[in-house]
DNA sequence: CCCTGATTCGC
DNA sequence: GCGAATCAGG
């Protein structure tokens, strides 16, 4: 790729509103960061505005994907509806007693249910978004989208993904729900 | 570790 | 002029 006036300007413009030269480089296509940055600098723009070093490195507050008890899908048989007051002798309390994170979860979104459970697979706003545009996923990052790709705002969740998984805890449970309804053993 | 821009230097 | 490698920093 070389650096045609359509580009060069295109450069200038992106530069100018700010975007960081990974982001840029990754708007024009066929050109790394570094020859972004060096573009940049022979063109003399090295200064904008407000440069705002380094990418917004959002603290994540607690994503706490843990804590799926598994409630018993269908079973209803043995013990459980009641309160059985003399819990099994042998079987020591599952029931893990709050924690740290959980805590300051509640605190910090109040209205949390003490429903560990993620229900409807529908539309359910996204926890939180990065709003990273398709250029600035990485390896790690939640590629779920977010909002209508016709739209502007368009973005994609950005959240941590690990390695494997292409989505973060949250998504990936509402993107791999395996016809649930159908463990029919025999 | 991830990311940012800045510089250097062989091509 | 170009940009990978490297440096310096958040």
């Amino acid at each position: 790729m070389n650096w045609t006036d359509e580009r060069v300007e295109l450069l200038k413009k992106l530069w100018s509103e700010g975007l960081s030269a990974s982001q840029i480089a990754a708007q024009l296509g066929g050109v790394s960061r570094n020859a972004v940055i060096g573009k940049v600098h022979r063109l003399k723009l090295s200064g904008r505005g407000k440069t705002t070093t380094a990418a917004p490195r959002s603290k994540k507050p607690a994503p706490a994907p843990v804590a799926a008890p598994r409630p018993t899908t269908t079973s209803s048989s043995s013990m459980s509806s009641g309160s059985a007051s003399a819990p099994q002798p042998t079987m020591r309390a599952t029931v893990m007693k709050t924690s740290g994170a959980a805590a300051l979860q509640a605190e910090v979104l109040a209205d949390a249910v003490a429903e560990p459970i993620i229900r409807h697979n529908e539309n359910v706003v996204v926890p939180i978004s990065r709003h990273l545009t398709l250029l600035q996923l990485t390896e790690r990052t939640c590629k779920w989208p977010v909002g209508d790709p016709l739209h502007e705002d368009f973005h994609f969740c950005g959240h941590e993904s690990g390695e494997s998984s292409p989505y973060c805890s949250y998504h990936s449970k509402l993107a791999f729900q395996p016809t649930a309804e159908r463990r029919r053993a025999r």
